[in-house]
DNA sequence: CGTTAGGTTGACTTGATTCAACAACAGTGG
DNA sequence: CCACTGTTGTTGAATCAAGTCAACCTAACG
């Protein structure tokens, strides 16, 4: 689906809507030296506790970060999409706090640490735009916060499907009007912080009500506006028009 | 508490441990303008939707960020403690998404948002000891994912007393054995995403069990693997020992 | 010394879990 | 091509953790 080629494509397209990046920049990220690895759904791409020597980008595909609790439970944490790195932690700091894991089968380039830190040091504004990058991931664990903490388990599920609606539009995979969603109940429940069943309940009234219509696990949402109201879903966490403001100058938006 | 000589201390002591800095690093920290301004308990330091021209260290006190759902519902995401810029996303981001508030009354140090950026954009180092803190804070907004998702009230109590006791013990703000948690009982719901009135029930119940003993807002812990043990605590994501690896070069810990 | 914020407690309700059974489906191997 | 197996989704009944409502208590404070 992706071609060797274009491997950088989307994380240089995304750094440069967060930084005004030059060709020397591009060319630095192109140049990452890198080795291309299929992940099938469900393995590990990083284990808690381990001490990464390369950094993996996700370039096709879907995964997600999970931390279990002493008594078993799983907890998604996020979802991630092609172009994002999926740990630069493992670059910068000492070891992983999380597990990483692909929801899909994936692409990934390994790309060694070293390459990283090296990129990091001698270009400013590239580490700039991936420092964005983790500001935003950290809004969004905010709101994932806010979502398991505070809302019930109808307007939480509905704000989820809004924040994927969301951000697979923003990347191209999928419309406002409906998106392929490939987690299992059981894997929304632990986003969710909710057993299985409970996803089930809520989806098939979710479905009942007319907020959204299921095909396998395609969603389609008839009514755009009823969902966002239901889930209680403000966008403006996701960042997605973020643009670093001009340094020592009033850059207006 | 703290005089207008050590302002920076706390943050320099901080990012020291986080990345080499040599004495032009430091003394670029010490250089910055700042404002000093007290802030009275509860008042907002950030409000969502700012679009803030300074960033703020907190340089006495403590802070805590928070969110607000549409029916109204408070959830608290992080508490700060001195030596934190509670809004670096400001000077990095286009705009606040979430509020932050004054726990305690706090000294505050307003730093111009240009002067942070130039900061960033000349001392690569210090860019990449503050680019560290957030990906701290990253991982603790992860594990305070689990927390409210995956830990029943009880277990996630004791969780987030460990947090503060040993986030707290490794600024020198208290010991192991008890500290000052200035927090009133609907605010640790709001941090727990449970009601006040379970919060006194869950600590009472520990009180009972010895697990705690309280005074005022003093908290003792008699039995600290007990504790750590009923909460699930494993401090690793507090990332308490991180020192920056020596790049390019295989460094050990 | 009244006012107010924070803490405590009981009775009742509810959202979510648990347990258990079964249906639909995909993949696998005989 | 079909039986076997495992995963995912669906549903009902019973139970439980946490929420709600409401009252009252206490200490701090102007």
């Amino acid at each position: 689906m992706t071609s060797i080629g274009q491997i950088f494509e989307r994380t240089v397209r995304k750094f440069e809507t967060r930084e005004q990046l030059d060709s020397a920049d591009r060319q630095a990220i192109y140049d990452l030296p890198y080795e291309l690895h299929t992940v099938e759904a469900n393995r590990y791409i990083v284990r808690e506790g381990d001490r990464p020597t390369r950094s993996t980008l996700i370039v096709d595909g879907l995964a997600f970060r999970q931390k279990v609790t002493v008594d078993g439970a799983r907890q998604i944490l996020s979802v991630h999409i092609p172009g994002d790195f999926v740990d630069l932690e493992g670059s910068l700091l000492r070891y992983a706090d999380h597990n990483v894991q692909a929801l899909t089968r994936c692409q990934v380039a390994l790309v060694p640490r070293d390459a990283i830190v090296e990129l990091i040091r001698s270009r400013g504004k590239v580490a700039h735009a991936m420092w964005i990058d983790t500001l935003i991931d950290g809004s969004i664990y905010r709101e994932w916060i806010v979502n398991v903490g505070r809302r019930d388990a109808r307007a939480a599920m509905c704000h989820l499907l809004c924040e994927f609606a969301r951000r697979l539009e923003a990347s191209g995979m999928g419309s406002s009007g409906g998106y392929e969603l490939p987690m299992s109940q059981e894997q929304l429940g632990d986003a969710l912080g909710i057993t299985p069943v409970h996803v089930n309940r809520i989806l098939r009234e979710l479905d009942r009500e007319g907020l959204i219509e299921r095909e396998k696990r395609f969603v389609r949402v008839p009514n755009w506006e009823k969902l966002r109201k239901v889930g209680g879903f403000n966008e403006n966490y996701l960042h997605l028009d973020q643009v670093i403001p001009r340094p020592l100058s009033a850059a207006r938006a």
